[in-house]
DNA sequence: AGCACGCCGACT
DNA sequence: GTCGGCGTGCTC
């Protein structure tokens, strides 16, 4: 039992003189060799360049061991090996240290390193899974986000499953024959973009898909393109059940064996089987979420992103990569071409446009209108002067939609998500609280926003309870199951259906139903599409004092919205939001990539981004301003703040960056215009490494491209 | 971060 | 003469 270490890499690396001695003394003494010091090297490229696995910003640099030369013919750049690492080093003796994991990614002849190399502990796997090429992203990566290169890595590189990796790839198929152009014929530039993808070229382009079902198809046209050409391709998409309908498409148009699909839903083995069929060149192309990102797809042609505004495309482990920012990294690193598409359009997008690194790839405004819903507002005017609204409890057109649109098939229901923004309800008797002009629900907005109806906005300071005359508050959750009973008591022939967070539901038949769903769960039709929608859940949004309110809400309607049949077919959408506020004008009118346009150019004017590079250093008030202190920020820096950061409401979850309860952190912004932020990553990244190394004080937290400024 | 080295004071 | 406090600095 004492000797599984040795052992177990006895038998791996064959057997060789001096290690069986080494063994067998080993044995007498009944200590087992720690390390391989005295076995032979190999003889050519004695030396294996690793990347150690410590997410630590201040090792963030390759070590050297020795390959001793029973590992020579396995220790190959990008295999998992062992090595003892951490322990002090005096005579040129390597004692303990512990073993942790890393990957070779280099071998060479010599070591810069003056002292004595220790040798390699033990490779332990022969699939060589950091290939250069991942590596190079992976770095490009982590310097982008000021985090550290074996942080990426485990992004990047699935845990290791020994059975996956004994089990052979099925050989490469032959490329599919290129698809008709299909859908694509409705942009104008749509065919062109496919030719260029079937040339090897590398078009960029930031795609506004028409409402309606076709985009997984289009998408899967794009990668079957490339397929086709002899490339590779890789599309993001923001949930397993996006990857799951782009993964239908692609199946029908191409059939299998032409791609994986890596989603969380298959398990780990069945995703490392599939990762490395990638890597082994057996299967060229991916679908799937945001890890997918860093799929090692050979010969890469093609990359595309769906819904990049939709949060789950943002990395949440360190250093928090967004994949649309890795995408465009790839894109450039690796010469694909890039397809970065959506219903909605992110302010991000707009700047690959405006900055030329893409063509917008939209519709012309007929095409947009013959597949659009009507698209019509109920606002706090329309509201007040309604009369019906008061007994209806809700503004008689929104009211109107729903029966009309329920006599012609399912209709869908946006509500806010649950805990987005609690509903208020009196604090002696329980009853809601209601807006005195239409019935909706009161709320607030924010801390430290006044009271306001949810549904025509219109502010209700002095509040007083109508059954009881009671002025204090209390606050009750109202998710899209208790909308669903009062909304299914006004229609109560018709089926009602919930799909949220927990219940998500993937389709509905095209039966009258009142489907009521939160943002990003609502289920797809399965005949021509929703007859109305009816818009709830934006007037929460728009009162955020979030950077991304606006584009948010958008984002929200127009992916409900496009699930709608187009007007001609009587589809209709009623959003209940104040029609003059910009992304109310920009739904009805369905101009997506307009209101990313003028979003963009009011960051521009504000030095906001992403039009400037911003990072977020946060933690104890001494940490941020030493940091800070340490820094040599590029000269164009703007320091904001340091401000006290606001103590997470109590009975939220904590999250990653909170600060401990009971602790005062602080936030600084720092912002430099663009061209800079390269500079500004390595800046931060190259203080703290000093800070850490020096061990002075508590660590400070670096973030880039925060998602939350509000 | 660990972890070992090493330079100083209380004990056998 | 030796054990062990934790201050300091390195990790191939």
């Amino acid at each position: 039992m004492s000797e599984i270490g040795p052992r177990r890499e006895q038998s791996h690396q064959g057997p060789a003189g001096e290690q069986l001695a080494l063994l067998r003394d080993a044995a007498r003494k009944r200590t087992p060799p720690r390390t391989w010091r005295d076995a032979p090297l190999a003889e050519r490229l004695p030396v294996a360049r690793v990347l150690v696995d410590k997410g630590l910003v201040h090792l963030d640099r390759y070590f050297d061991y020795a390959v001793p030369a029973a590992m020579d013919e396995e220790a190959r750049p990008g295999v998992r090996v062992r090595v003892r690492f951490g322990a002090g080093q005096r005579d040129g003796r390597r004692e303990g240290g512990r073993l942790i994991n890393g990957f070779v990614v280099e071998r060479r002849a010599e070591s810069d390193f003056p002292g004595v190399l220790a040798p390699l502990a033990q490779v332990l796997s022969t699939e060589p899974v950091l290939t250069p090429e991942l590596l190079r992203l992976c770095r490009s990566v982590a310097d982008r986000y000021a985090g550290a290169l074996a942080d990426v890595v485990t992004l990047a590189v699935p845990p290791r499953m020994a059975r996956a990796e004994r089990q052979p790839s099925p050989p490469p198929a032959a490329p599919p024959p290129p698809p008709a152009p299909g859908g694509w014929t409705r942009y104008p530039q749509g065919p062109a973009f496919l030719q260029a993808l079937a040339a090897g070229e590398a078009p960029r382009a930031v795609w506004t898909a028409l409402p309606g079902p076709h985009w997984p198809d289009e998408l899967a046209r794009a990668l079957a393109t490339t397929l086709a050409a002899g490339r590779g391709a890789l599309a993001v998409l923001p949930d397993g059940r996006a990857a799951a309908r782009l993964d239908t498409a692609l199946t029908a148009l191409v059939g299998e064996g032409h791609h994986v699909l890596l989603t969380a839903d298959a398990g780990p083995e069945v995703r490392y089987r599939r990762w490395l069929a990638l890597n082994r060149g057996s299967v060229r192309c991916v679908v799937g979420t945001r890890a997918a990102m860093f799929a090692p797809v050979r010969d890469l042609g093609l990359v595309a992103v769906w819904d990049d505004g939709d949060s789950s495309h943002h990395e949440d482990r360190a250093p928090q990569p967004h994949a649309r920012e890795v995408l465009v990294l790839r894109a450039v690193q690796e010469g694909a071409a890039a397809l970065v598409g959506g219903h909605a359009q992110t302010v991000e997008a707009a700047q690959l446009v405006e900055t030329g690194w893409a063509r917008p790839l939209a519709a012309d405004r007929p095409a947009v209108r013959a597949a659009a819903p009507l698209v019509r507002t109920v606002g706090d005017e329309d509201s007040a002067r309604d009369p019906a609204a008061r007994s209806a409890r809700l503004p008689s057109l929104a009211w109107e939609t729903l029966r009309d649109g329920l006599e012609r098939g399912p209709v869908l229901v946006q509500v806010p998500r649950r805990g987005y923004a609690p509903r208020l309800a009196c604090a002696r008797c329980r009853a809601p609280a209601r807006c005195a002009r239409c019935q909706g629900p009161l709320a607030a907005a924010g801390p430290d926003r006044p009271l306001s109806c949810g549904w025509c906005g219109t502010e209700a300071p002095g509040w007083a309870c109508a059954e009881c005359g009671e002025s204090r508050l209390r606050a009750v959750v109202i998710g899209a199951r208790r909308t669903a009973e009062e909304l299914g008591r006004s229609f109560p022939a018709v089926p009602v259906r919930t799909s949220g967070r927990d219940h998500v539901l993937d389709t509905v038949p095209d039966r009258p139903a009142l489907v009521v769903s939160t943002p990003g769960a609502e289920p797809v039709p399965e005949g021509p599409g929703y007859a109305a929608a009816l818009l709830l859940d934006g007037w929460v949004l728009l009162g955020r004092p979030d950077l991304r309110a606006g584009e948010e809400a958008l984002r929200h309607w127009l992916n409900a919205a496009a699930l709608v049949r187009p007007h001609a077919d009587g589809g209709t959408v009623v959003v209940l939001a104040e029609a003059t506020l910009r992304p109310v004008q920009a739904l009805v009118r369905w101009d997506p990539a307009g209101n990313a346009r003028r979003e963009l150019a009011d960051r521009a004017f504000l030095g906001f981004p992403p039009v400037s590079r911003m990072a977020a250093v946060s933690g104890p008030p001494e940490a941020v301003e030493g940091l800070l202190d340490t820094a040599r920020l590029p000269a164009e820096a703007e320091v904001l703040g340091p401000v006290p950061m606001p103590v997470p409401e109590p009975g939220r979850p904590r999250r990653v960056g909170d600060p401990p309860p009971g602790e005062q952190w602080q936030r600084a912004l720092v912002r430099v215009p663009p061209g800079s932020g390269a500079a500004l990553a390595a800046a931060l990244k190259t203080a703290q490494a000093a800070r850490l190394a020096r061990r002075e004080g508590a660590p400070a937290r670096v973030r880039i491209d925060p998602a939350d400024i509000g």
